[in-house]
DNA sequence: AGTGAAGTTGACGTGAACGTAAGGGATACG
DNA sequence: CGTATCCCTTACGTTCACGTCAACTTCACT
C-alpha cells in the first residue's frame, strides 16, 4: 500500500483551508508533513490530525489546547509518567467537552422553545389580519 | 416588585467578568444597562442577556453571532417580515448548534476510546515492570 | 473642604489566528 | 532558454476580544 501523499494545494481543496493556515499549523506543531526537497507532502496521518484540529476549533478549543489533545492521540513511545499526565489531561478535556455538550443541549432546547413561541406569533399574525391591510 | 439593579462591580463579581468586558459588550450592543447619571445599572434583562453571551462564547460563537441571536430572543414589537426573518435565522443557528452537538458527541466518544486504550497501556506498564527498575 | 472608593470615557497595547504581499527557488513545457 | 506554475520563507498587517493605563467625575464620609 503506497502511502498516498497530498500536496499543500490538494489539502487546501480537500479541507477548505488556505496554504497559510497549513503552514501556520505546522509552525504551531499541529502538523508535520514530510518534505520532498523543500515542498510539503501530507500523509494519511496529517490528514487525520487536520480533521481533529478543525473539529476542535468548532468546539472553541484554542490551537494550543488542540495541540495537547493531539499529543495524546499519538502517545508515541513515552514513559509511564508522561502517559499518566496525558491521561489526566484528557480526563479534564473530556469533562470540558461533556459540560459543553450539556450546556449546548440546554441552549438548543431554549432556542427551540423560543422558536415555537415565534411560530405561534407568526401564525396568529398571518391568519387574523391585525393592522396592515393586504 | 422593585426591579433589582446591580452595579457594574456586582455584575463582575456575580458573573466573573471584568468591567472592561461589560463596557465592551455594551459598545457591541450586546447589553444596554440603564444610566443613573453616568453610572450603569443592570436589570434582570441584562443579566439574562449576559448569561446567554457567556454561554454562546463557550460554544465558539463570535460576539457578532451572539448579538444576532440575542436580537431574536427579544423580538420586541417588530413587523411580521422581521419576525419571519428572525425565525429563519434562528432555524439556521439551531441547525448549527445541533450539528455542533453531534460532532461533539463523536469527539467525546473518540476521546473516551482513546482514554480506554490509554488506561490499558498504563495498567500493563504498572503491573509488569518493563524497562525501569523501581 | 478633603479624601477615598467606585465609576466613567478615551486611547493604546496584546495574544491568537490567520491574511497578505514581497522576493526567491524548483520543475515542466514549448 | 524563457516563462509559467507551484511552492517556499520572511515579515508586516488585520480582526477579535478584551487588558491596561491615564485623566477625569461623582458620591459617601468625615
Amino acid at each position: 500500500m503506497p502511502e498516498h501523499y497530498l500536496t499543500i494545494r490538494q489539502m487546501c481543496d480537500a479541507y477548505d483551508v488556505t496554504p497559510r493556515t497549513l503552514r501556520f499549523y505546522e509552525a504551531k506543531e499541529l502538523l508535520s508533513p514530510v518534505r520532498q526537497g523543500t515542498r510539503r507532502l501530507y500523509t494519511r496521518r496529517e490528514r487525520a490530525r487536520l480533521k481533529l484540529v478543525l473539529r476542535g476549533k468548532r468546539f472553541g478549543f484554542s490551537l494550543e489546547d488542540i495541540r495537547q489533545l493531539l499529543d495524546l492521540y499519538d502517545t508515541s513511545g513515552q514513559n509511564l509518567a508522561q502517559i499518566q499526565r496525558a491521561h489526566e489531561l484528557a480526563k479534564e478535556r473530556l469533562g470540558d467537552m461533556i459540560r459543553q455538550r450539556d450546556e449546548l443541549t440546554v441552549a438548543i432546547d431554549d432556542l427551540r422553545q423560543q422558536m415555537d413561541w415565534g411560530s405561534e406569533v407568526i401564525a396568529s399574525l398571518t391568519s387574523t389580519s391585525t393592522s396592515a391591510a393586504e
